[in-house]
DNA sequence: TCACAGTGCTTTGAATTCGAACATATACGG
DNA sequence: CCGTATATGTTCGAATTCAAAGCACTGTGA
């Protein structure tokens, strides 16, 4: 019975421990994901998304422009005009000029938005020891936050979402 | 106010490391699966959803359930059908009935979705072999597997997406 | 057998998300 | 200084996602 269907990729299987790594991967961070959001919107009637906006504002040492923050949060452009037209209406951030570049619109947090990131922050935290930092050690942490961070790093390296190519302008490609 | 209650804030705080472990968990991971996506529509035309859909079913046993198919891949029922749906019109799954249970509905994947599955598995692999597996030692992956794979575990445990309450028949019952 | 709570799936309506197209501003080469 | 290319943010239309409501079936107790 072992071959009722051929093995397909066979000289590029990924061996079983990476592709268990990997869904394992996945999976825990869909699920935690999940759990998250349903602790932010109960507590604090925000996304995670906004959620993240808010944390990154709140750490960041002064004034990010949109770009930035879309990038930060792995996020579309226009998306993020989006959620910043109703974090903005929300009273939770302010958008302002940009002194030295016309093009670009800096983004702060105000105190509500702090307010609002200090109230559900506990929560978030709980969450995050129940269903992530609970099944682990000490070493297990120290582990999980080395790869993580190379990970990351390596990924960042990447050119970001907003280097991705535009359209050309009018068709025909004139040299 | 050395210790007046247990400030929520306070007893639960997440210390550096544990906040650097999370925050670079989650921002791997968005980078990871934008990336993913980005291979799967150019060379397969489908979602990262639908890719995982078609991954489950390929390696089930038999056939799944529409909602066993919903909490494997953390995804609302209703979301589940929009996607079944697409993914039957395009003859990569089929749906029937249950013989034991009426109600239920088989989902099982046709030959045309394990093709597709194989032509863009070779891909996908790559994009994780590149941004995920290159910065990694032969231990890291173990100890990755090892953890998330307990993290997973763990978070399986709890009551899965479809357990979720009803609404009420009718609200204003006694008590 | 009947009523009713529980489960499985779909439909519905609203919210969110993305890429493409747009308007404006800056950088670069002649 | 012009003309082109690039960068920034927004608008627009289409696709996706979710929770709530609805329909159909199951199983349990009276």
């Amino acid at each position: 019975m072992t071959d009722t269907h051929p093995t397909p990729a066979d000289g590029q299987a990924l061996d079983p421990r990476q592709l268990g790594a990997y869904f394992a991967l996945m999976e825990a961070v869909s699920l935690l994901q999940h759990q998250v959001e349903q602790q932010l919107r109960t507590e604090g009637d925000i996304s995670y998304v906004q959620f993240q906006l808010l944390a990154r504002l709140a750490h960041a040492p002064g004034h990010l422009t949109m770009t930035q923050l879309a990038d930060g949060v792995v996020y579309s452009r226009s998306g993020l005009t989006y959620q910043a037209g109703l974090l903005e209406k929300a009273g939770l951030i302010t958008r302002g000029p940009c002194p030295n570049d016309e093009r670009a619109t800096l983004v702060t947090i105000t105190e509500n938005g702090r307010a609002l990131l200090d109230r559900v922050l506990p929560g978030h935290i709980q969450v995050c020891h129940s269903l992530l930092f609970d099944p682990l050690t000490d070493e297990d942490l120290h582990h999980l936050g080395d790869i993580m961070t190379r990970v990351r790093d390596h990924m960042r390296a990447q050119p970001p979402r907003s280097a991705a190519p535009r359209n050309r302008r009018s068709g025909p490609t004139r040299t």
